[in-house]
RNA sequence: GCUGCAGCCCGGGUAGUCGCGGGGGGCGGCGCGUCCUUCGGGGCGGGCCGACUCUCCGAGGAAAGUCCGGACACCGCAGAGCGGGGUGCUGGAUAACGUCCAGCAGGGGAAACCCUCGGGAAAGUGCCACAGAAAUGACACAGCACACCGGUGGCGGUCCGCCGCCUCCGGCUGCAACGGUGAAAUGGCGCGGUAAGAGCGCACCGGCGUCGUGGUGACACGGCGGCCAGGCAAACCCCACCCGGUGCAAGGCCGAAUAGAGAGGCGCUCGAGGGCUGCUCGUCCGAAGCCUCCGGGUUGGCCGCACGAGACGCUGGGUAACCUGCGUCCUAGAUGGAUGGCUACCCUCGACAGAAUCCGGCUUACAGGGCUGCUGACGUG
RNA sequence: UGCCCGGUGGUGUAAUGGCAGCACGACUGGCUCUGGACCAGUUAGUCGAGGUUCGAGUCCUCGCCGGGCAG
């Protein structure tokens, strides 16, 4: 989910997820997801795609790309715990870099999971994990 | 030792592990071309892809701001004049610069050393608020003087016409020192001089002009003359020099898609219109089309794109910036956009900050550390 | 990435290089039984740092912030 290939790497594909998916947020992340199968059959059912959006707002180049990298790192860590075959936008909001630096990688790891879990998006074997 | 000054350099390190982008190899997969064939297939060449595997490389001194200068690309050629913009002590360096080096002048410091958009205000225009007599034509004003003229009054003399002296007033004349200001007042200070005064004269200082000497030059030193000349050009401007426009989203190639459909204007060969710079000239293209507006389609791939005014070392020239020659090296190339996570140890406990066509500068931000040279109003020997 | 604009009280705006005004707002007081309206007064500003100038919101340089354009 961290390779080129599992980007997702078009204006198109963000217009999509964006106009056709639905979204939940905390107050740290928003994340927009849409199955993949409606529209491109060809990759139905393929593995997950995420795109990260981190705007101008959020700092210096330095600062987002802390923030992206943080973001794709989490995603790498638990990519087997998120649901396959689904494109995700995930949008970093303002307060995002300040959790960074007080909670370190964990943190952002804990509230991505945390949408992901809203949207009842993990893997079922990770469900049932959280339920307990 | 301390202190200050100048210049240069570094910008956490090592190991392990999980990852990311790019190059190359292996292996695997899929097309293509060609040859052979017993029609099952096989050989050779080359292409694309890969989540597997090996290996190499992978942000900065400012990558930043985008303030200058170039390279490069397109505008057919890149022309002239006007306009516009930029630079501004001198000499040099450079591809070029608003950069750099060495000087000069002025200013600061005890010194090492540092700072300065530093041409022209006797080409012209404009501005100089308030205050002040006056803000640039040196005259008016206030004032000073009483040599000259007229008058009032007093005293003295007298040949009774008037004359001399003093005081005051007016005129004429002379004067620009003095003038509660002001950021700035037509040199400063002293002596002489005079009715009062004045560079009117003199000495010193300052400024200007001119001549000589030294220097490539800015300029410096000296002689002579002579007193005529306020500030602002980061006000218009003048002078000298420089600048064609647009910018890699430049531009080129391949592929895909849509509708040569509508409205208006001009014109059909003495020329519409367009390009070249905003305008003019000039020049080029140019024909049954051209321009403007409205509407429609595309947002894929490749190249440009990383071997360059390149880096490092040595040698030679130059005070230096920099340049010549030789040797060695190849050092990011993304495109929703790659450098990170974890563990351990060490130290000075880690600042400012992320490449996007590429170079040379400038400016701005910055934890901490290292090296070299120099200064001596200090302390010690 | 490249190019181009702008910045004056809380808001909207004026100011030939010469005392930074105006309107709305806010606050205080008055009027009223109370509020509004009205009257009187107060508050607060040239984005920041240097430079030119006697004097800078204005001119020059650098920085900061905000906005716009493009193939």
């Amino acid at each position: 989910m961290v390779r080129r290939r599992s980007r997702l790497s078009r204006s198109q594909d963000f217009d999509r997820v964006y106009r056709a998916g639905r979204s939940v947020a905390n107050r740290y992340l928003v994340l927009y997801y849409f199955p993949q199968s409606g529209v491109e059959s060809a990759r139905a059912g393929g593995p997950s795609r995420v795109g990260l959006s981190v705007s101008k707002r959020l700092g210096s180049a330095v600062e987002r790309n802390r923030v992206k990298r943080a973001l794709r790192e989490a995603c790498r860590l638990n990519e087997h715990s998120i649901r396959s075959g689904y494109d995700f936008v995930v949008i970093a909001r303002a307060p995002l870099p300040e959790l960074l630096d007080r909670g370190g990688l964990a943190a952002v790891e804990d509230k991505l999971m945390e949408v992901f879990r809203k949207a009842s998006l993990l893997s079922p074997r990770e469900e049932r994990k959280s339920v307990q």
